[in-house]
DNA sequence: TTATCATATGAGTATACTTTTATATAAGCA
DNA sequence: TGCTTATATAAAAGTATACTCATATGATAA
């Protein structure tokens, strides 16, 4: 069948930016207040805000505030495994020899993985 | 540990447009060349070359002139397949309440997938 | 209330990207 | 050789995106 065009690209978009990417990183422990993050990352305050907002709005991020401070976290925490998926993958392309990470692996088509998975938690 | 942030972000980025990834579409199939990349996607020739230049050098496309032709294909056929997952993934993200596809699915860390996967081919 | 800390917003600028227009190269054929 | 088809490149125009600077809001505490 193929993927949905417009989902990957607005997915990708989002997430091809050094800053937003940075934030994720930083997210990886779980929770944390932009003040936090603003360490973290050594990013310009209002820089930061400027993306929290953009992956806030694309569903990627949580914002709660309490008290004085807003905390954020991942909205899907196993976001970063597949960020670390498509840097295997990624790596592997522009180093198109030295696939060491996985030298013989394709990636299955959804249904299979899911069913390989058996789309389980944890 | 985490991802390496610029191979995510390089790799993003050149999958993040709207052009190449209809490109890429096209390409599912098999190897096609030039003018029937431009059937299928619609893009005007010399856009359709810009686009290919870039996923070319990114790695992601191999070309081969055969006579008057230039044939492209997919250096990995299996980014189609991490393309859907992605879709899948976003499509989720977008829409929080309705995970239809796999509503109890947490992506795992890439070495608890390779082991599950059995890291094999086909 | 005023002052202070934490975070967000808006306007303006700079930069990077995509698309178009015009032109070039490359191969095959008359 | 000159002509046609297939594809690529370069420059210019258009558009989106990230970043900075100034300012605003929101919460707390004196």
């Amino acid at each position: 069948m193929g993927f949905s065009l417009a989902a990957v690209q607005g997915f990708f978009k989002v997430l091809c930016d050094d800053s937003r990417l940075r934030i994720l990183q930083a997210l990886g422990g779980g929770e944390r207040s932009v003040s936090e993050i603003l360490e973290r990352t050594g990013l310009p305050q209002t820089l930061a805000s400027f993306h929290l907002r953009i992956l806030r709005e694309a569903g990627v991020l949580a914002a709660e505030r309490r008290g004085p401070f807003v905390y954020y976290r991942l909205a899907e925490p196993s976001l970063l495994n597949l960020l670390e998926a498509c840097a295997k993958y990624a790596e592997s392309m522009s180093d198109p020899k030295a696939s060491k990470a996985s030298p013989d692996f394709q990636w299955p088509p959804w249904a299979r993985m899911c069913r390989m998975m058996g789309n389980r938690r944890r």
